[in-house]
RNA sequence: GGCGUCUUGGCCGAGUGGCUAGGCAGAGGUCUGCAAAACCUUUUACAGCGGUUCGAAUCCGCUAGACGCCUCCA
């Protein structure tokens, strides 16, 4: 079997630019933290993309052997609608205009999150932290932060001395901005703010009397502030240095560029090994957006209830889609698209499906462990699921000539292409064989079944009418009939 | 305005300094009573203009355009 020591993966590390052979802390093990949502609305299809990457990574590693733990947290605590001091938090707005306990905000959007997710058939995280479950931790870090002189306290309110920092370490490593650009780019706003410069951001809020969303802390009676939770949450169950950091693009600045900054200001060290970015899903060339219609919720991809597109697509076709672009691209969500990757996701399936009846031959055609490393190899190249599913093509190729005969493979050699195609669809692209949902013994197979074979017996006696008629009906019906060398099926939509 | 990413054939979407990505569509074929489906084969490419090079779609520069971040956002 395949496993980390035979195979090298290269990732490309946001940090550096470059692809960078991977080398885990500890050998055999491997730390992830990816962004997690915030819960105060349904979970956007971007984000659903960003977390489908990291699935995939988590899943290939896995696969390798490694032993992953995988934090990904829920943000479930208020962080404010911007880092200006003003704005109102986000999940409080949310609860307000419905009327509700923001926890119950939070518990609906949690739950809708894990429904999407396991639609598309993710697998969960080792761990799934959340922010107000940690707000002891986050105040632990502030003191160790206040304690090195990175950050100070105003009115009950703690924030982080970008310049302070700035003059000893260098923020902006990640997002390559420089900090005099960035003092040179900053937007005059005109609330009044306690901080010292406009780049510092906050590590702790003090609550607004109407605020619900409170913790007691040495500062005030408030929250910790919108980059705080991540760092609290890898450093605790990850370590202060751990190999691999994901999430979003846009995440990037200031996000990422904060969480290391907190971390070197609070550890002394940068705190993670490899960045990975995702980027961003637009929908018909456009950013998907709510305000100007542009937007599709996941659920509505697989009911089809959406202008943008014309049916419903099983979620596998959705999750097929997404993966047949690399996870660094910028990915258009189409209509067209999705058509595409459906027609393709199901003739992969059916090659799939028919392995089974594959006949060994004496000799093989095809070097199939060279095949094989090819699709390792991609996954090896900075998880390249695109060049994957192009070398599973063309073991779906592989399998159609052995059934035509024009190809053949011996009974060891097809054991190995069985089992890679089956390791690489389900258990790293995580793909579902939807094709073989397909029940037998049910009604409607029963009366459609019965129909074939009336019409088999017209087309014996040359009786096309018949049997033309019983074919048409069924298709106005939604019910194709399909006939193949070892007889009729019949598909439904 | 600043920073960054990108621009591939009818569509989507990989990739590399010289050697077929792949999917969908199109074309031809096999199969079939016919059709569909399925399978096999197959055409069209690297935004524009310069430069480096024996050779560039791949490296560099400029131009145009797109997208992202700079402000909550995945």
């Amino acid at each position: 079997m395949a496993n980390y020591q035979e195979q090298s993966i290269k990732i490309y590390n946001s940090l550096t630019g470059q692809k960078e052979t991977f080398k885990p802390l500890n050998e055999g093990h491997v730390g992830m933290y990816v962004c997690g949502p915030t819960v105060y609305s349904n979970v956007h299809l971007g984000n659903v993309r960003t977390f489908m990457s990291f699935d995939v990574v988590f899943r290939y590693l896995k696969h390798l052997g490694f032993k992953v733990r995988y934090v990904r947290n829920i943000t479930d605590a208020g962080h404010l609608e911007n880092d200006a001091d003003e704005g109102e938090d986000r999940i409080a707005k949310k609860a307000r205009l419905e009327s509700i306990e923001p926890m119950e905000v939070v518990q609906r959007y949690t739950v809708d999150f894990h429904n999407i997710l396991n639609s598309f058939n993710f697998l969960p995280p080792s761990i799934e932290p959340t922010a107000t479950g940690h707000i002891i931790e986050q105040i632990e870090i502030i003191k160790a932060i206040i304690d090195n002189g990175y950050a100070y306290e105003v009115n009950g309110s703690v924030y982080f001395d970008v310049h302070k920092f700035n003059e000893d370490k260098a923020y902006g490593v990640l997002s390559k901005r420089k900090l005099e650009d960035l003092i040179h780019n900053t937007r005059q706003l005109d609330g009044q703010s306690d901080k010292k410069n406009p780049q510092d951001f906050a590590l702790w809020k003090r609550a607004e009397p109407q605020h619900i969303m409170r913790w007691p802390s040495p500062w005030s009676d408030g929250f910790p502030g919108w980059h705080l939770e991540c760092t609290a949450m890898s450093t605790k169950y990850l370590g202060e240095k751990f190999d691999i950091h994901g999430g979003g693009m846009d995440l990037k600045f200031p996000h990422h560029e904060c969480e290391i900054a907190q971390a070197e200001a609070c550890n002394g060290h940068d705190p993670v090994n490899y960045w990975m970015h995702a980027n961003m899903l637009i929908m018909n060339g456009k950013k998907m957006a709510k305000s100007t219609g542009n937007f599709i919720l996941p659920n509505e991809i697989f009911s089809g209830d959406n202008p943008h597109i014309s049916k419903a697509y099983n979620p596998s076709v959705a999750r097929f889609f997404m993966l047949q672009a690399h996870y660094r691209s910028i990915l258009d969500f189409t209509d067209a698209g999705l058509q595409a990757s459906e027609k393709g996701f199901y003739r992969l399936m059916e090659a799939v499906n028919s392995l089974k009846d594959l006949k060994a031959g004496s000799s093989s055609t095809l070097n199939i462990n060279e095949w094989r490393q090819k699709c390792y190899d991609a996954m090896n190249d900075d998880f390249n699921t695109p060049i994957l599913i192009a070398q599973l093509f063309e073991g779906v190729k592989l399998v159609n000539q052995i059934k035509d005969g024009t190809a053949s493979l011996t009974s060891n050699d097809l054991k190995v292409l069985e089992n890679t195609l089956h390791i690489f669809c389900f258990d790293i692209l995580g793909l579902t064989n939807a094709a073989s949902a397909e029940g037998s013994g049910d009604k409607l197979s029963e009366a459609v079944n019965l129909l074939i074979e009336l019409r088999q017996e017209a087309r014996m006696n040359k009786d096309f009418g018949l049997s033309d008629k019983i074919r048409d009906r069924l298709a106005e019906a939604g019910i194709q009939l399909q006939d193949g060398k070892d007889g009729t099926v019949f598909t439904t939509n």
